[in-house]
DNA sequence: CAAACCGGTTTGTATTACAAACTCAGTGTA
DNA sequence: TACACTGAGTTTGTAATACAAACCGGTTTG
């Protein structure tokens, strides 16, 4: 039988599915404004804001705020922490399917 | 690119790892009592017991007490309302992963 | 100059996951 | 008979989330 107790272990930071949303973005376009993010991962403007905010504080993605016109523009990139830790998930959620396969 | 905002539905009755883990071991051998859960989920007690509640409430498992030379003994089974309810998390999840992977 | 808009952030609330404390039946054991 | 002790769960208290609604500072539009 599978190790059942490594379930638990995977990191509830990129588990969460909104955050997983963001992190799958970025990991696909490497750079990201708040506007995209918004229309891709279907969340409100509230809930991105502070799953970005979480993600920051872990150090898997990181934020630059600028002005474009003076309109300003928040663009965010996952670091390579959290390049590591979404890969990291990645295997680790792989084997959790492969123990719901048998 | 893939429709990331399909993350967020996720099941999250079943994508709680500490349920996703009882739900695999039911998936896993069909019925198991307390204690067995609890080894193989690593869940304390407490966590098992309301987790599977929770399960129950949701009509994915059913919780059997029955008694053995007269000590408690609490079963637990995957329904089929459960099996299906794996079964669509594991299919959501496989295609979360392989938006991951591009 | 006021109203709407853009790009976010803060706040309030309801849910939750967790562990510690509790319950209650049966089992030594003195 | 009394008295810990264990085994099998459940209840309770608390801290952490996730969520949406309200807010906010600048900017454009009417």
């Amino acid at each position: 039988m599978s190790d059942f107790e490594a379930f638990p272990e995977l990191d509830r930071l990129v588990h969460e599915p909104g955050r997983l949303a963001i992190a799958a973005v970025l990991n696909a376009v490497d750079q990201a404004d708040f506007l995209f993010l918004l229309k891709q991962t279907g969340l409100t403007r509230g809930n991105l804001s502070s799953h970005t905010a979480k993600l920051e504080a872990a150090g898997y993605i990181d934020i630059e705020k600028t002005f474009v016109e003076k309109v300003p523009r928040t663009v965010y990139r996952l670091t390579p922490a959290g390049q590591k830790a979404l890969n990291r998930y990645r295997r680790h959620m792989r084997k959790v399917l492969e123990a719901l396969e048998d």
